[in-house]
DNA sequence: AACTAATTCAAACGGGCGTTTCAATCGTGA
DNA sequence: TCACGATTGAAACGCCCGTTTGAATTAGTT
C-alpha cells in the first residue's frame, strides 16, 4: 500500500503546485485539500500542520529537480571552464522552464526569496550552497591566483544572476517582452549564450 | 497645511516600509496605522481602501528612486556602450543598497514580481519599460545589423540579470555568503565589474 | 464666540483562515 | 465474522483580517 496515490502523496503534489504559485502564506489548506480530493482535516492528520506539509513539499520538489536536471548533467569528459558554466546554465534554464514537477523548485525558491520562512535556511544549506560551490570552484580553478577573491565572487554572481533572472523575471517577461515560455531550442540557445557571454566577461576581467 | 507631516503622508511613509518588507497581502492596515501613529480607520478615510494606499506608495517610491538614482545619471558627454552599461548598473546597484527611501522601490518590485497585483502592469509600463529601452537602444546601436534581435535581447537580459540578482538575491546573500549589505566602495566596484564583464561578453558574442 | 466641515477615535461587523473535534467509515488480522 | 486501529468526514472553534459605523474632537471661517 505504498503507492503514489495515497492521500498523503496527493496532498504533497497538489500543495507543491499551489505553494509554487502563491507562496506559503497565500496558499490555503482548504484549496490544497480540495485540489488533492481530500478532506479539510487531511493536512493536520497526515502532516500535523501546514508548515510540516510545506517542508515535505520542499524536499519533494528538490529531489525531483536535482535528479532530473543536475547542474553537472552536461559535462564532457575533460571539462573546461566554459563547459562548467554551460552545464550549470543549461540545468538551471531547463528547471526554470520545465512545466512538469521539475519546474516547481525554482518557483518555490522565488517565493521563498521574497518572503523567507524558516525553510530557506535549510534550503540554502542543502540545495544552493553545493550548486554555488560547483560554479565557484570551476571559476576559481580557471583564474587561480590571478585575481582577488572578491573578483571571483563577482564573476560567480554575474553567471548566477544571468540564469536566475529568467526565474525571477517571469512576471516581467510577460509584461515587458510579451513572451511567456521558451521553446526547447530557445532554452538551448540561452544556455549557450550565457556560457559564451560569461567566458567573454571573465576573459575581459582577468586581463 | 500642505506639510509632509500630515496623517496622509505619514501613512504613505509607514506603508512603504511595511509593504516593501512583507509584500501587499502580508502587510496589515493595522500595523501600518500603528507605525504611522494613526487610527485604524485612517487608511479608509484618506485613501478609500488598502489597495489605493498601495498605489500611492508605488508612485511615491518610484519618484524618489528615479530622481535620486536615474539610470542615465553617470553618463559622460559622448558615451560609449560601456558608459551606458556602467551608468545603468551604478544606478540600479545604488538603489538596491540604499537604506533610505530610495531603496524601497527595488524591494517593492521584488515583492511584486513574486506575487503580482494589478499594480505590476502599470509599473512595467511606466517605470521598467523606459529603463529597459535605455539599455536596449545602447546595445542595439553598438551591435547594429551584425546580430539578430534575439541576441540583442539575450545580451540585455545578461546585463539586467547581473544587476537584478543583487536585488532578488538579498535573502540568499545573507545565508550563503554571509554579507548583508555593501559599502559605497563595494557598490562602485560591482557596478564597474558588471560594465567590464558585460563588455567582454558582448565582444565575445559579436565575433 | 458660533457654526460648519474635516478629521480622529473606539468599537463592531463579516468573512476567511488554520486548526480541532468527534462521529462515521474503511482496512486488516485474528 | 468480528474487533480494532487507521483514515475520512462535516461541522465548529477561535483568531485575525479589511472595512464600516457613528459619535467625539479638531480646524477653519464668519
Amino acid at each position: 500500500m505504498n503507492e503514489s496515490h495515497t492521500t498523503k502523496n496527493r496532498l504533497i503534489q497538489a500543495a507543491s503546485v499551489i505553494f509554487a504559485e502563491k507562496g506559503y502564506r497565500e496558499a490555503t489548506v482548504a484549496e490544497i485539500c480540495e485540489a488533492a480530493g481530500a478532506n479539510i482535516a487531511a493536512v493536520n492528520y497526515h502532516f500535523g500542520d501546514k508548515e510540516s506539509l510545506y517542508d515535505a513539499v520542499w524536499h519533494h520538489a528538490f529531489e525531483i529537480t536535482a535528479s532530473e536536471y543536475p547542474v553537472d548533467g552536461s559535462l564532457p569528459e575533460h571539462p573546461a571552464l566554459e563547459d562548467y558554466i554551460h552545464s550549470y546554465a543549461r540545468a538551471i534554464m531547463n528547471r526554470i522552464f520545465s512545466e512538469g514537477p521539475a519546474g516547481l523548485f525554482p518557483k518555490l525558491l522565488h517565493q521563498e526569496m521574497s518572503n523567507p520562512t524558516l525553510a530557506l535556511d535549510q534550503i540554502a544549506e542543502e540545495a544552493l550552497k553545493p550548486q554555488s560551490r560547483f560554479l565557484g570552484e570551476a571559476v576559481r580553478a580557471a583564474l587561480e591566483q590571478k585575481v582577488p577573491e572578491e573578483t571571483i565572487r563577482m564573476c560567480m554572481h554575474s553567471i548566477i544572476g544571468q540564469c536566475a533572472f529568467y526565474n525571477f523575471g517571469r512576471a516581467l517577461r510577460e509584461r515587458v517582452i510579451g513572451k511567456k515560455t521558451l521553446s526547447k531550442d530557445e532554452i538551448e540557445r540561452v544556455a549557450r549564450h550565457i556560457a559564451t557571454f560569461s567566458m567573454g566577461g571573465i576573459k575581459e576581467i582577468q586581463q
